[in-house]
DNA sequence: GATGAATGAGGATTCATTCAT
DNA sequence: GATGAATGAATCCTCATTCAT
């Protein structure tokens, strides 16, 4: 479904010549609806940006919606095969190298978005302005992901590396935790370092949010 | 503001009067748009609803946005009133005391959120459907409750019972954590045991999602 | 059917007491209407700045246009009375005589028309923004203008003081100068003296815009 | 800034191609406007008329009262082009050429006028029904037509063939008298003879209402 | 007489999409 | 493939008027 990759669309040699088409129009699209927002954003804006005419877009977009739905499955797919897709928990022996492949799919995460503000925006911030009918794809998009994350999370627990806690609440969980913790890397504190913000929500992640010397003994009595 | 609050809208005493009036609107709005989503719900969808004629509605509200944001600001105030409001980290001893704490708030929101679920979905799904300018409202609500939450984190960091973290960035990913644990909660195990769900939000909360014995000797090398 | 007019709207005496309800609705309506144009006003402006209720002002009128009409027919109406009605063409014995008279008549209208702007700028500027419908009302007013007027052409050309010229363009081309003459007094030269402007207008009435000396010759070569 | 005029809209070929979209539209609401007034006018049925897509009129025109201001502003320029625009004061010799050319004018307006009754009846009656903003385009062409109209008259004056009467003031009247002898002959004596009717205008504009003997003496006495 | 909450018909305008060229 | 003029469905909001109190 995807044919072209951000990296492409947005690493394609300088030249003179022009990109193709369908890549002026996906770039044209991500900075239209995140300046704008989904639902104010036009098509003429669209292709105007895109220096092609108004019937042209239908050429390679069956709709509004289409060129919108095509741009957030290329932001969850690439992400996904880039983090999870890379670091599987198959293979993971402690929870140092757990930390040590969490430290770095969160790295991922924050620097993938931070390459692609538009796109994130789109995500995090226009996805629901979606007519209801087809937010379908992106739940869809998301439930693939915690999929994925609470496969994870059962392996890792399975393996004694982590809790025995609910993966599929844990999944959502961690998905808000992303969710946010793009939103405040991208938005809120752009200029932050990376590695700083990244440690951070490591611990956050894996130890929790309590001070270290009141671990061993508050365990469990909660649950 | 919100000389109306949700628990009055849905507590009222079945009599054979009607409602008020504005209130039969905002309790329409909140079905209609959560059934529909914001774009895709009409006025006249609100006022058949509500059983008023069509100009009736701008009596009470200046426009459609407005209902909108009344129902969002409804929603915040009274939460936040309801957690952070009634839960002040000024009175907390220790982490016992803490964990007590966290563990009523997370109570209070998942059943808050259930006894509401058209007006969760709103906040959840269609905030962002609003046109562009509008959507400061939200982002003030949002940030109200971030900042309430990272001065939470102040004090019990400064008591010496959360670590030394980022306060602001802790606060940006609780939120996270609360919107999709909500999301899980009313929407995808909703039959779900509350107490359960809060006890295992508190533990990854607070301790985090690594099993107890791995905590004493791995802090801080990540940091 | 008008059982108020406009001196006695005006002229009040100042007591304590409001006036009469219906003479502060045709007084808010006035200005109304001259401030924002027929159709822009609001029957809610109305009554807001007379100081009633809305459904009060159905009360003494049927409509919106119903005042307006009224408004209009006052203005005519008492116009009409204390010019053509005051000064018969009957009784005039030369031109000299007439000349007076018309003197007496414009002085009349401009002082009459400076003294209630808002009127003026209603029959000059709104009147036809009624529906076409009501325009009837208005043009029957005209009609009754340009009629005496005529019927006075008719008269001191029978007496020999006026030349043989078809009385009913006669009469609607004086209503034309009528017209702009208030205009320019009322709007554009708001200042100037009024005696000077009467000087003006009679002689251009009377005697033409071509220089004296050349009169007697070029008499009827056109005609 | 009108790229069309009347003579073309309304002598086009009468070929079997229909004439562009534009012009179509123009004729349409000329009519239509001037059959149900400007209020009462709907878009739809200009539309209808003009046998184009409700859309269709966006294309060509800004909203409703844009093509409104259109119709005006090409009546406005076209006639006072082919009146004063073709009839300048400068080559005046004496009252002679100045009566053969006021004569010229006269004829020319009321062959125009009633060559274009819709558009007549649109400068006339329905000109102010405008909502009051956009007023300001109407009065501004009559400002155009005075200023012309006042240089007019200060140059006869100079060449000492018309009196020395308040410039502005004569060219209001004068507007005035040309308004309601249009009136005159295009709806209240649409089949009298223009000529006739030219005769007289001429002789009450140049020499006044008084009969001819009276002239000699009475000059300026009023004044 | 006075009130003012409630009514509901009515219309200008936008914009995603099509299709003849 | 590319164009862009034409389409027309779809909806928010206004405001004159009514009527129960």
């Amino acid at each position: 479904m995807t044919d072209v990759s951000f990296s492409l669309i947005y690493n394609m040699p300088k030249t003179n010549k022009k990109k193709p088409v369908r890549q002026r129009l996906l770039v044209a699209a991500a900075e239209v609806f995140s300046e704008k927002g989904y639902t104010a954003a036009r098509v003429s804006d669209v292709v105007t940006r895109a220096d092609v005419a108004q019937g042209t877009f239908y050429l390679y977009f069956k709709s509004k919606e289409a060129v919108f739905v095509a741009l957030v499955e290329m932001f969850f797919e690439e992400l996904l095969v880039e983090t999870l897709g890379q670091n599987p928990a198959s293979g993971l022996k402690d929870a140092d190298a757990m930390r040590h492949q969490i430290c770095q799919i969160w790295r991922t995460i924050l620097v993938y978005c931070r390459a692609h503000p538009e796109i994130t925006a789109l995500v995090l911030q226009e996805a629901t302005a979606l007519p209801k009918a087809e937010r379908a794809v992106l739940a869809a998009n998301y439930a693939k992901a915690v999929d994925a994350l609470a496969l994870y999370c059962r392996e890792t627990e399975r393996r004694g590396i982590t809790r025995s806690i609910d993966p599929d609440l844990t999944a959502w969980v961690i998905i808000g935790m992303v969710e946010r913790a793009v939103h405040y890397a991208v938005f809120v504190a752009a200029d932050a370092d990376v590695d700083a913000i990244v440690a951070d929500l490591v611990v956050i992640e894996l130890n929790g949010l309590l001070a270290p010397k009141q671990h061993t003994e508050d365990e469990g009595r909660w649950a």
